[in-house]
DNA sequence: TTTACAATTTAGCCTAGGCTTAGTTTATAC
DNA sequence: GTATAAACTAAGCCTAGGCTAAATTGTAAA
């Protein structure tokens, strides 16, 4: 059952490495997603619902977005609503995606609601596209 | 397809929390889970090859672990090699058990070798006790 | 129209986790 | 037994992402 050889060192190094850059780009399409769902669903989206929402002061809020901002995924004029870039949206439209094929896969395969909420949220970052697409086929012979 | 309300408040954040809250602990369980695959396979932990799997550098991995040690998860001496400490250690075999749930069952339904390891490395700390029963449960039946 | 409250920003602090460069200790090889 | 190399530590820097407290701006009600 447990290992009795390791894999190489580099190798081993490159899992980290994935997860960490994965890592990078999280808070990003998280924020972006949201501000997209806002956007659609209350019309626009405003820092105070952005940080309530995210769970976090409307400082931080602001200091992330501000970061977003400068990596061009955002703009807004300072006290006035957010938007999402070109670049934000398809961003947001991406992690959408790829959150909703996580959550219903969860469900699929008997995962009861409340937690496929949840472990979706954090799995998303971390499924690679060929992972996905054997998630998709189990999705789609699930709703046959 | 699209949403047309969102999640109360409160409840959107206790996702993000949660998250968060997974990431506090996901070096912790890395460096154990790696501390002990080193001790068992190769008869102890060094910082040169904790730093060089953990694919970082030795200065990051050397204040890594001295967090841990004053964490309570890890014991050693200036130059000497790395221990776990009882509480490290059960940390170590419960992460290392609930990685290779993770593992098993992508392989199972479906994903091949190396994504299942390199997805598996992020999933394993995003994945609640709720869906790895039904991971196990899947586990079980594809090995019949 | 003024005043008060809500929203946002600014400033400053903290921790984690990266890095480099430089110094110290340990181990090895001659 | 000493020189050299390898391993480790120390110091200092950076970014992200948390926080609080205080200042500013915008908005709505009296």
């Amino acid at each position: 059952m447990s290992k009795d050889v390791l894999p190489e060192a580099h190798e081993h190094a490159a899992r980290f490495n994935q997860v960490r850059e994965a890592h990078k780009t999280e808070a990003t399409e998280d924020y972006v997603e949201l501000i997209d769902d806002l956007i659609r669903v209350h019309g626009e989206a405003r820092l105070v619902d952005v940080a309530s929402r995210m769970g976090v002061t409307q400082p931080t809020a602001s200091k992330t977005l501000a970061r977003l901002q400068r990596d061009g995924f955002v703009s807004s004029e300072p006290y006035r609503s957010i938007f999402l870039t070109r670049e934000g949206k398809d961003l947001a439209d991406e992690s959408r995606l790829r959150h909703e094929v996580v959550f219903n896969f969860l469900l699929a395969i008997g995962v009861e609601r409340e937690a496929a909420i949840r472990d979706s949220e954090g799995m998303e970052h971390h499924v690679s596209e060929e992972a996905l697409k054997v998630f998709k086929k189990i999705i789609r012979e699930s709703n046959k």
